[in-house]
DNA sequence: GCCGAACATGACGTTCACGTAAACTAGCGA
DNA sequence: TCGCTAGTTTACGTGAACGTCATGTTCGGC
């Protein structure tokens, strides 16, 4: 059994293995709602996975991990990306009129502006901290200097 | 019962609350040495805390959230911060001689380093998810233009 | 066609980080 | 002195986020 199956498809394992977790980790999520529930399932029963898939779960577990969300906050994350997966796809298929295309964009900049609004207060906190530290450092930097000179 | 006692000094209630947090979390805290273990019990046997002690609580507060750390890796920070509080103590006191002297701001600048380490990767890493999601949004608002320009 | 590794489901176990309840004591304003 | 709030310890409970085990099935190379 190689990593990827024949099809250029991935299975659990190795979907995990890009996304730097586990297997159960996949399936609880499923399991929750963080993910698409049958994610094609041919024949045997083995959950199928492309490349996009793996890339949407790193990015899940990223912006978890580095906002501090709780798999609860996280779905609620996922619930409005795939409410844009969805204007997204009728967007791709060739918009009806133009009134509809600015809603769609529309929705997708509010909702990218949400994220971001999160990921901002996030990395102003963290350079606040840094540069207190920063500050901190310099000030024993400044005392060794001193003590140098004598 | 004032919030403060007559003395200056907090209860684990005030000292809860301006670190953003509860009574039980403090005493679990005291409980795993994260803080000093007996911080000044007079006859009642009350904890009573300095409003340093308050600072120093919520400054752990702050660098365990922005930088996801479990209690047990808050721990060695903290382990490190004890060391450089006794040298400090010793520097405060007046230092002995100038190599020893030296050798406290050495260690107290390597403990700076470390921590600022750990906080300008995760600073780093935000500001990286944070231009993705401004490309992206980028994305979308041109896309918002040329379809209010037609 | 066989065999070992990887997958499936289900159930139970585990760790972390506290919450909560009980029974008692201390501090303080009226 | 009374009464109320906030503290004390001990112990058990809890929710989140998986880990682990048992049992069976499926791939894919040989």
């Amino acid at each position: 059994m190689t990593a990827t199956a024949p099809s250029g498809l991935l299975r659990i394992g190795e979907l995990a293995r890009r996304a730097g977790t586990t297997p159960r980790t996949i399936r609880y999520y499923e399991e929750l709602g963080l993910l698409p529930n049958a994610p094609a399932r041919p024949a045997g029963g083995h959950r199928l996975y492309s490349e996009e898939d793996a890339r949407h779960v790193r990015e899940l577990m990223r912006l978890r991990a580095l906002l501090g969300l709780s798999l609860e906050e996280l779905g609620a994350v996922v619930e409005a990306e795939e409410a844009r997966a969805m204007l997204r796809a009728e967007f791709e298929g060739g918009v009806s009129d133009a009134a509809r295309l600015r809603e769609i964009l529309t929705q997708a900049s509010g909702h990218l502006d949400l994220q971001l609004s999160l990921v901002r207060r996030r990395a102003a906190e963290l350079v606040a901290l840094q540069d207190d530290l920063e500050s901190r450092r310099a000030r024993v930097e400044r005392l060794l200097a001193e003590s140098a000179e004598s």
